[in-house]
DNA sequence: CTGTTAGCGCTTTCAA
DNA sequence: TTGAAAGCGCTAACAG
């Protein structure tokens, strides 16, 4: 276990200034701050090293109240739980700056840790990683410490979305894609692609609107699909919420769903059966996701590094589609026009 | 600030003796294990005394993937960010046991604890409130420790729904109650009866029905109020997830809402913004009661119970109506049929 | 601003 | 099983 004193030792430093660096007590020249604080990175010093504060698993989301991290933050507790260990949670709050702040929160105070990040790029959460033993990245692949993340196969949801409505008929697809650029993002997009190309489609950019992932965004990147007059049967989206916007949009308009259009969610919010029509859509299974992580991350901590090799060294979830009452077969008699 | 040495002499044991009985650790006598853990209760000691395992707040909820825990949870993270703590959650997943356990949990982890409690009794949660000057109740109301009850005016809830109903000329009223036996059934159907005094109208016992809290439950209740063949022109519920049942249960029987019969749930879930039609209800300030709850807790524990005297000695907070599309004016030619 | 030193809370060792 | 006492990790007081 590594005190404060070979902090002290490695920062050619006195322990109390070590002390008085990590508390922010006193003044400290900027100098020896960070010499302290390169120590305490480099051998990975923690507060909580002390039995009491020990055994606390840290989680990171973005937003707390959003029911999707509830269903994480749910995962890990189960595991926390069966294993006696208490969950401490924080939020990031959409912004690289607080992401990067909380993650250094849970590096000293949890010897476990499950992080949910959007903002932060790969090096620097590798470096985290190395600090950290039992830091798990959900939701995020990372090819070199690809045994440390577990992630959804977003390609294959995207596909299985838009392979539902193909083999239901539909040959006249929108894709309502979030014009944010995370990896997530471009992966359900591709499926989408994948699986047009694979029924020999060829891929019109047109049936292609970017909006901001929300409800009002779904329902202008509807506005805007319709617009164009395009021969649309049916539409697969980036997320529940979008689709929310969508099935307003259609209403709003006139447009039966399914009737006259199919619509396809992703994520299987809680909503999504409150919709009207109820929402056929991709189940994002966030909960399994997170007890896998939670598991995988106190395996790793309590068998060392030593252990990694027997571990799996991929963890990738494959989602599955549900389907309800927004998508149906294609009657429409126009002729394909693209 | 109570040590263990504070609790080894109330216990008329050595320090090492109590700090075995804490960590379960060497066999330890059972008449000195009961003795030290009732000097520990008496004492209101905590392991977490040392400073880095203080500044947690700790946050009960009934389960953490609920939309309306996430609120409450959102509510005190933000206190808790401004304030430099952090943030422990656990959920007493709807059992007495759990709940029991958690709570004593969060005694000797926490300086501070915001409770949401169902199913413990008054005299134990006033037991605990004295262990620990910080812990305040969320949606609770103990008369003897009132100072540290947050809680929603239920009563007014209830009445604000029903008066919402009145005032557009509906006399048919009927009410889908939960059957559990808590406090916030009985207020809000009380509220119920209030406002139809208020109009001068007698209360009707058949116009209640009791029913599960859920969408199946309200589904049902809402069959065996059009069973009964009552003149009905709106159906006022315990909650939005019942609301939606009772949707679901009028469109399947060919009744339009709000044209035939309007409803009016109560929470303002998510969800409630997403049925069809948009449901009128009332809103319950999550956030901002948890809010109020931390900012609470952090006062008393800075001030010790000297300074009690000096804040508001009752926290109630009034819920407020949010109209959508599920409520309209009444247009039923029925005579008035009771 | 920093190191020395004393001290605190807690755990562990050792002897009974 | 228990207490005395030593030891550990950390903080606070003081001196320069």
């Amino acid at each position: 276990m590594v005190s404060i004193k070979d902090v002290a030792r490695e920062a050619n430093v006195s322990t109390a200034t070590v002390s008085r660096v990590i508390n922010r007590q006193s003044n400290t020249s900027s100098a020896v701050t960070t010499a302290v604080h390169q120590a305490i990175a480099k051998l990975g010093y923690k507060t909580s090293s002390n039995k009491h504060s020990a055994g606390l698993i840290g989680v990171m989301v973005s937003d707390v109240s959003e029911p999707f991290f509830g269903q994480i933050i749910k995962g890990v507790e189960n595991v926390a739980r069966q294993n006696d260990k208490r969950l401490l949670v924080l939020s990031s709050q959409y912004s690289a700056d607080t992401e990067r702040q909380t993650i250094k929160q849970l590096l000293n105070h949890c010897d476990h840790a499950i992080v949910h990040t959007k903002w932060l790029t790969d090096d620097e959460l590798i470096e985290y990683a190395r600090q950290m033993p039992g830091l798990i990245l959900i939701n995020r692949y990372i090819k070199s410490i690809r045994h440390r993340c577990i992630a959804l196969d977003n390609v294959h949801g995207g596909y299985i979305a838009t392979r539902h409505l193909l083999n239901k008929g539909h040959r006249n697809i929108g894709y309502l894609c979030s014009e944010q650029n995370i990896d997530d993002a471009t992966h359900r997009l591709m499926g989408y692609k994948q699986a047009l190309m694979e029924f020999g489609l060829d891929i019109d950019e047109q049936f292609i609107s970017l909006c901001y992932p929300s409800e009002e965004g779904g329902r202008l990147g509807t506005y805007n699909l319709l617009a164009k007059k395009l021969p649309l049967t049916a539409i697969v989206t980036y997320n529940d919420i979008m689709a929310a916007g969508a099935l307003a949009a259609l209403a709003e308009n006139g447009i039966k769903c399914p009737d006259d259009i199919s619509v396809v969610g992703f994520d299987d919010l809680i909503i999504a059966g409150y919709l009207n029509p109820k929402l056929s859509t991709v189940r994002y299974p966030a909960a399994a996701m997170a007890e896998q992580a939670a598991r995988l991350s106190l395996k790793l901590t309590d068998q060392g590094e030593s252990g990694q090799s027997s571990f799996i060294s991929e963890h990738i979830l494959i989602p599955s589609f549900v389907e309800r009452n927004s998508t149906s077969v294609c009657t429409s008699q126009t002729p394909v026009v693209f």
